[in-house]
DNA sequence: TATTGTTATACTCTATAACTATA
DNA sequence: TATAGTTATAGAGTATAACAATA
């Protein structure tokens, strides 16, 4: 078998469109609050932390092409980035060939800030994910990258 | 079988506890955003259709219990609720016996709001929803319930 | 004293509109 | 003219701290 079984009988209506995007949206949202509480101290957070998970993973970018890829507006993405050079998390490199743009890139410090970021800033997530069954995980899994797809489209 | 197939073949290691709350993050914060978009024009917002639902479903109660059961600290309840009946879609009462507290009903334009809104707010998740197999709405409303089980631990 | 709720204040994140510099 | 990015401004949502009223 290689995917889990549901964990609880669903209802047939449950899984109806209308229905299921209500449940969904009050689960997401309270997962997010909670995750939100539990960031606390030190670190930074959500959308920076997202931004430079994208410069990790997939290399330097320039402004627009982050805010694109966060699906924010322009200006919202020039005020994270501002606030990550900052901190010294990232620079701004010239593009090679075009003066209006801008590549932003993930400093050493920022490299290392996003692994130890990683591991504390889901210290919570992964420990309750710890405590399912890996059938349960199964499915977040898979449903992670529905939602990935349902938000890219 | 009583469950989908995966619709991509999943890592082992994207299962691992600590990996799987990274992507999930991700997951939920982009899916999140893109609702956002897609409510915007007319219409009440997140938390306080949040309030209406949670008033439409459990009945009267105080801004204390509204705040705990949306896991937000009293002062954001208060601005919360006093958007939602400065609208006409709540209003206080009386509480029986303690003149502390406060309860905070639905009024009938309110019903009419959560009913509205219910349709109108998740049409973009909804759609989306709609284009997915019935085995991928199946693996979303398991993983709905993980995840609120996870946000009351 | 403890609890319920509000007010005061501040911060993060976002959007739209207007602007600058470059293509 | 069009594009990349920034600045200016505004608004929602949240938090902590301090306060008022009631128990």
């Amino acid at each position: 078998m290689s995917n889990a079984a549901p964990t609880v009988t669903l209802d047939k209506a449950q899984t109806r469109p209308g229905n299921l995007a209500v449940d969904l949206q009050t689960s997401l949202t309270r997962v997010m609050r909670r995750m939100r509480v539990h960031r606390g101290e030190a670190g930074i957070r959500g959308p920076q932390f997202q931004v430079l998970t994208v410069l990790a993973d997939m290399g330097p970018m320039s402004p627009s092409a982050l805010a694109e890829n966060e699906r924010v507006k322009p200006p919202a993405m020039t005020r994270t980035v501002a606030s990550l050079e900052e901190a010294g998390f990232v620079e701004r490199q010239a593009h090679a060939s075009d003066r209006r743009q801008v590549v932003i890139a993930l400093t050493s410090a920022g490299l290392r800030e996003v692994k130890e970021t990683r591991r504390r800033r889901d210290e919570w997530l992964a420990q309750g994910l710890s405590k399912l069954t890996q059938a349960e995980r199964e499915t977040l899994a898979s449903a992670s990258q529905i939602l990935r797809r349902l938000a890219a489209s």
